[in-house]
Order: C-alpha cells, then structure tokens, then sequence
RNA sequence: GCCGGGGUGGUGAAACGGUAUACACGCUAGGUUUAGGACCUAGUGCCCCUUAAAGGCGUGCAGGUUCAAUUCCUGUCCCCGGCACCA
C-alpha cells in the first residue's frame, strides 16, 4: 500500500477535511452504539463520571470543552483497557440560573430548559465525546424530579427533614433563603459584590455574599425545611479517609465541618438566679478565666471589625474558686456556635487579650492545668462536648423553578407527606413566577395548587409551596443515569449494585463543600436506609482546573467567556481536544489563546499527512524509532493515569517528530494511531480505518503495550562532571555505558574531561549506570 | 491568623536528587511562492566575544545538606485558593 518515500516533502496537496471526517464518524458511532454499554453485563464496568452542566443560555464554554474532554480522553483511555465504559450526561436545569434568565428574557423557564439543552446537546456531540445518550437525565423533567421528592420523602421517614423557623440567609436580588454553603466570599462566587439595589460595592473586605448573583446576604427570621446533615457531621468526617481524593478538596471539607472537641461547663450567677453555660476547647486554662463574654445578636449583626461590648452588670461565679467573673455581651462571640457563650482567657486567648485590654478587664497568668479535663466533670460543673461549624442544610427555597417539596400542612394532623404514589407533585406552568421577595414562593399564590385535601384525615389542608434547592437535585443523579429507563423505582437495585459507585468522577473544585457534600452525604442516608450497598458515592475524584482567558476567570460578566462552537467549525474538534490538553496538566488553570489552537492545527495536519503519505522504511523501522515508541507507548501511559494529557501530548510529538525524521512501518504506524485515538477520537478512527485498513472501531481496540527490552536505544550519552559541573558527554554503546571501568577510561581520554582532570588528584569517581560519571578533584 | 497549592525563557510549560528550559507558541534569518498564507530549513535563557570554541551566571530571595539541588532541609518575600473573632 505504501510507496516508497525517502522525504517528507511536497505534502500541501494533502488536506483534512474535519467537518467531514468528524461528522461521517459520529454519526457511525452512534449507529454502531459503540459508546452504549450493555448495562446488563457489568463484569468490567466502568462508571466515568463528569459533572453535569446547568444548561446557560450562552451554552458550552471553552472551560466545559477543557473539563468535559478531560473527562472523556479518560473514559476512552478505560475502553481501549477492555473496560465498558459507562459515561452518561445530563442536565442540572433546575435552579435559579435557569430561572434568572428565564425572568430576564420574559419567558416560561420550561421552554428556555428545552431549548438550552438541545444546543447544549448538539455542542458536546460536535466535541466527540463518548457520551451514552440513551441515558440522559435532566432534573426539571417530572420522571426526574419525581424522584427527588421521593428523596425528600425518605428524608422525612428518616426523621432528618424538619421545618423550623431560623434565623437564615437571605439574597434580596434572588429574593430566596440560601444554604450556609451558597454565602460565600466575592472571589468565590466569582462576581463583583453588590448590595441590594444592584449597586457595586468596593469595599470587599470579609462580605459574604449569595454564590449565584454575588448579592450582599441578609439575615431574616424564616419558617424553613432543614435536612438534618449535622447527624451525619462524623461519619462525612470519617468517609474522607478512605476516599481517593485530593488533599485540597478533602481539607475544604474538613474545615467545613469544622470539628472542635472540648467542654461544656456551667458558671452560675451571683445571685443564684441562673446559669451560664460556655463552650470552650481549652477547660485547662480556666483558672486565669477573668470574665464571661456572651453572643449578643443586635452588636454581632452590626458587623463591626472591632470588639464591641457592653457590662450586663451581672457577675458569674467560677466554679472551683468562686472568683466573681463579670458577664459581658459582646459582637465576637458567634450567636450559632456552641453555647453562644464563652470564658473569657486573655492570657491564653488573643482575642479576649484584646477585648480585656480595651475594657480594662482583669488579665490573670496561670499555667494550663491538665487535671481540670477531669476534675470538672467529676464536680459535675461540666462535660466533655463536640461542636461542628458544619449547619443543617437549608433546602427549601421561596422560587419557582425548583422540585416542590411533597410535604402538605394539615391543621389536624400537622405536616404530612404526599403519599409516594401520588408523586411527582406536578411543578404548575404558571405565568407570574417571578419571586417577591415576601418570604412565600411564586406557588403561594395558586390556590389551585396548594388547595388539597390531607394525605391522612382528608380534611382541608395546605401544600408547602417552597420549591427545593437545586443542590437537591444533584445530590443524587448519579444513581439515576444507569436506571433513567426505569420508571417504577428512582434506582434499580441491581443495575444500581452492578454499576455503583461511580468509578472516576471529574469536576470542578469550587463543589468542594456544597455538591461533593450533599451527595455524600444523601449517599450515606440512602445506605443506612438500606438502599445502596456503598456508603461514597465518588471512591476517586478528580479536581480539574478552572480554565482561564486574558488573566482571568472565564465569566460572562467580565466578557472573557470563549465560546467553543466556532473553534470546532474552524479546526475542528481534534484540534480543540488537543489543544485544549496541550495547555497543562488538568488540574493547572489554562489559559485560553488564539496562537495556540493554530499551532495544534499544524501538529494535526502534519500528522494527517504522515499517515497518508508515509516515509515508509522497508522491512523494519531502525532500532531508534523502535525505542522511541516503546518509550513514547511508556509515558503516555503513565501520563494518563496521572492526568498529565500535556506531557503526554509532547511526547506523541516527539515520537511524531522522530519518525518523520527516521522513518517508520504500519506496525509503528497503528501504534501511532491508537495513542492518538483518545486525544483525536475521529482522525484516529478515519486513519484506522481508511488508511490502516483495521477493523473498525479504534476505540475498542487495546490500547499498544510497550516492551521493556526495546526501549533502550542503542547508544547512550554519558554526562561527564567535573566536581559537579557539566564538563564533557560520551556517546557510547548501550551496553558499554553500565561498565565503569570502560566510561572512566574514556573520560580521561575525551579531550574537553582531560583538560579539566590534568594536574589533579582524583579523590572520587560517581558512576550513575547509562546516566553520568562524576570525577571529585 | 490557621490550612492547602504555587513562584522556572518573550509566552503556555517540562524535568521533581543526576545534561535546567523537553514539547509547543512567538520571534529572527533563509528557502519555496506572482504576492500573502501555508509549508520546509536553521537559530532563539542571560553575560563575555567580530565569530566560533572555551568559559561565567542563571529555576522568587538568603542560607544549609550533598560528589551533584528547580527537586531535600531551615528561614524569608510574593501570588492563588479554602476556613475564620468558631472560643
């Protein structure tokens, strides 16, 4: 098939058609269901996982393409290793990102969802990704959210959902109540921070601020829906020591819980007329307490940087010695933690130093006393206490475009649940959905959907009109994909036992402590509930990067954000998943550049052309080529169990670069193609199967191995050091350059080494096998 | 303040005890082309030097360990991220 062709020369005639190529080979992956897996026979599963996008009105981004490609190039490396890979996709379309745009462009959210993911659809399918698309899932659809009241529902026979009236965070621009975990610095949420009138505010320093629209919180006092995750504060403390994470994600957890071991212990007033009880984790230090500081909520909201305090006039007793300790209430005493209340130590504590100075408060040195763990509960004044930082999750949400929570208020028989037969409890198209603000969502005024009759006496009664957070409906779709065909049960249970965990999961860090942690820890309900057989959803999950443009993070409000769609059609999909690999490692923040993508552009053609039109070799490729490849086939594999796709491009262009150099055969020439196939999905396939003439597909071929005893080349260049510095190198024989003796004789007579070794005395000779000989003078 | 992750050419980056800058981008010169683009060839850390050879200096900064340090250790500065008057 090939001719003869010394030269790589004269090749412009030679083009890549990639719409065409790209297009012809999607279209036959599909029609060969060759990324559908048969989820009936689980023996060598594999679940890769990337999270799933909330369909934007913009559409994919260049950082989707960078995160979803990294995914894929994983999943396809897994097939090529004989596993079935089983990666699904689908859609987070509930929520107020969806519902924000909706209002902005005045239009019913249902129809934007529909449309969004379609484009959403039609741009990863042009990407070349190896999705299953016949097990999508989109969680605004009622055979989605269905199972996520379901969920709630579980919650509530669980006894961990509860209704409670709490002071919460609030977002005025979004007019909802948002979780602990959705108040997050400016930087975090990646917006400017405003204040409720949409107002810049520069002043940034230590706000918080709502993680959707980068609003000033308020705090209110609401009737809310909490689930209770603090039960489950030890044993998401616990779970992270065996899971396969990063050290960064699994400390931003562990902060977040914020576990804190310490005492409880009670000072009774002066006069007898009560007590008070502090939290402190240092009950050694209380002999040198001098005073008590409590939370005052009115000083603590003022959010003053400076202490601020006021006497009470009352004195507390400390328990051993009865010094009277004066009462104070203060505005650096969190109101939420422990007791609301603490000892104040200024001289084992900075902070309360700073407060007695201020107020000339007694400052008392006294060595911690060990001994005062036990003698205090012995006395019974106090006992051993755990506190978290970690909150109970506030899920319900005063928006329209969420699951409503199946819960109905009857004045006889209090809350009951939606029976699970009745679900799903239908989401009303309604016209006047947006949200006022009033502490009731858009559904409280529908007579039509909250009139009902109770579940249990059938009296006259009120459905909860709160739709549920979005982090909801995430915490769970994992467990939905390989069962979205099942319509009787949220999950089979054994396709569900066959399937789960998800093997690999990839996505972004910032979900560190909101979705990565509800969905451990709705994982862990469901197991104790008898549900699932694992108690971590995600053994392994990878933390990719956040793609970057001109400095910055990609945003629509900084107008940074580059759209993927005109990449694909200009070089084609290859050329983008290349490049965008080519960047940096996956968990690096690239940048994305123009200069770039025209430069894979070249590597692509070029490699287009050697397949084409090869400087074949006849009979076999020199011992050079044979080794690179064998070194090539070693580090890109390694490279993609680490996800290091950068140096493993760089090294298939090395390998491209020798054999346009040297030469090569279809045997160099198939391996070639089948390191390329995850990065090039249909340049590989188009070359396996139209130029190689291989059976089709190349991505359920096995990926090449490399043989150990090929990689050694046959010369190697020994480093010659003269007391460390680089003075000469040796080309010798493979063999030749393990053998001391021989490297230290050629030393002294290579010309540039001898000059360096006359007139010394040599005191000592390193020899690193095939690597270097140092001589110390 | 505490806890993580980082500071390497003009740029993205590589090496992570053993030739610092692989692989690219960009740039310079030459070839090819009617021209441009594309493509091909050579060069490209800094200093000294007409050039080359040879040499010196170089991985934020200052020390240390080692035959040998971007890599290990100590101190220090700066950037990014998480948590935070959480007692």
């Amino acid at each position: 098939m090939y001719a003869k062709v010394i030269k790589l020369t004269n090749m412009n005639g030679i083009k890549y058609d990639h719409a065409k190529i790209e297009k012809k080979w999607q279209e036959k992956w599909e029609k060969e269901k060759i990324y559908f897996p048969d989820l009936s026979r689980p023996d060598n599963k594999y679940y890769n996982l990337w999270m799933f996008p909330y369909p934007s009105a913009e559409g994919l981004h260049a950082g989707h393409a960078f995160a979803s490609t990294g995914s894929d190039v994983f999943g396809r490396f897994m097939r090529m290793h004989g596993k079935d890979v089983f990666q699904p996709i689908g859609y987070d379309s509930f929520g107020i990102h969806s519902e924000n745009y909706a209002i902005k462009i005045g239009e019913d959210p249902h129809k934007v969802v529909r449309r969004t993911t379609k484009h959403y659809e039609e741009q990863m399918r042009s990407l070349g990704h190896g999705y299953d698309w016949t097990h999508t899932v989109t969680t605004s659809d009622p055979d989605y959210y269905r199972w996520t009241q379901w969920l709630f529902l579980k919650m509530w026979e669980a006894g961990l959902a509860y209704k409670k009236k709490a002071t919460v965070n609030f977002c005025p621009s979004c007019k909802t109540v948002l979780a602990d975990e959705q108040v997050v610095t400016p930087a975090a949420a990646g917006k400017e921070p405003k204040d409720a009138a949409g107002k810049s505010i520069t002043n940034s320093e230590e706000l918080k601020v709502c993680e959707r629209c980068g609003t000033v919180v308020e705090k209110k006092d609401l009737d809310q829906w909490f689930f209770k995750i603090t039960k489950y504060a030890d044993r998401l403390l616990e779970g992270l020591e065996k899971i396969d994470w990063s050290t960064r994600v699994k400390l931003a957890q562990k902060n977040w819980i914020g576990k804190s071991q310490g005492m409880l212990i009670k000072f009774e007033t002066e006069n007898g007329d009560g007590e008070i009880e502090v939290f402190t984790t240092r009950p050694d230090t209380l002999n040198a307490a001098t005073f008590i500081a409590i939370a005052d909520e009115g000083l603590y909201n003022q959010e003053s940087s400076e202490k601020v305090g006021e006497f009470t006039g009352k004195y507390a007793l400390e328990p051993f010695s009865k010094r009277r300790l004066p009462v104070w209430k203060t505005n650096y005493v969190a109101p939420g933690y422990g007791t609301g209340a603490i000892m104040g130590v200024p001289a084992h504590d900075e902070r309360d130093m700073e407060f007695a100075e201020k107020y000339h408060l007694d400052i008392v040195q006294k060595d911690p006393d060990k001994n005062l763990w036990q003698e205090i509960s012995e006395k019974g004044f106090g006992k051993k206490h755990t506190n978290y930082h970690l909150r109970d999750w506030l899920v319900s949400r005063q928006r329209y475009w969420g699951a409503p929570i199946p819960m109905v208020d009857c004045p006889e028989c209090g809350w009951v649940p939606v029976p699970e037969k009745d679900l799903p409890v239908i989401l009303p198209n309604i016209s006047d959905y947006k949200p006022e603000g009033t502490g009731k969502g858009p559904l409280a005024n529908h007579k039509e959907f909250y009139q009902v009759k109770c579940p249990k006496c059938g009296g006259d009664a009120t459905r909860e009109t709160d739709v549920m957070d979005t982090f909801v409906d995430s915490s769970w779709y994992f467990l939905r994909y390989p069962s979205s065909d099942r319509e009787s049960v949220p999950f089979d249970g054994e396709v569900t036992r066959n399937w789960l965990p998800v093997d690999l999961y990839f996505g972004g860090a910032e979900h560190s402590v909101l979705h990565l942690m509800y969905a451990r820890f709705v994982t862990k309900v469901l197991f104790d509930l008898k549900l699932l057989s694992f108690d971590e959803p995600f053994p392994k999950f990878f933390a990719h990067g956040l793609m970057i443009k001109d400095g910055a993070k990609m945003s629509k409000s900084r107008g940074n954000v580059v759209n993927p769609d005109q990449y694909v059609s200009k070089f084609g999909a290859d050329t983008l998943r290349l490049y965008v690999m080519f960047l940096g490692p996956m968990d690096a923040s690239p940048d994305f550049r123009d200069s770039g993508i025209e430069g894979m552009q070249r590597f692509v053609t070029r490699l287009w052309k050697l397949f084409n039109q090869p400087n074949t070799i006849d009979g076999q490729p020199s011992k050079g080529v044979v080794s690179k490849l064998n070194q090539t086939i070693k580090k890109v594999t390694e490279d993609m169990y680490n996800f290091k796709y950068n140096t493993a491009i760089a090294s298939i262009m090395e390998l491209v670069n020798t054999i346009s150099d040297k030469g090569s055969n279809e045997e160099v020439l198939r391996s070639l193609c089948l390191l390329v196939a995850p990065f090039a999905p249909h340049l590989a396939e188009e070359v396996w199967v139209e130029v190689l003439g291989q059976p089709f597909s190349i991505h359920k071929a096995s990926w090449p191995k490399y043989d150990d005893s090929k990689i050694a080349s046959d010369t190697v260049t020994i480093v010659i050091q003269i007391n460390g510095k680089v003075r000469s190198q040796l080309v010798v024989g493979n063999k030749q350059s393990t053998i001391q003796g021989d490297i230290e004789t050629l030393s002294r007579k290579d010309e540039n080494a001898a000059k360096w070794l006359k007139g010394h005395d040599i005191k000592k000779v390193i020899f690193v096998p095939g690597k270097l000989v140092n001589f110390v003078v």
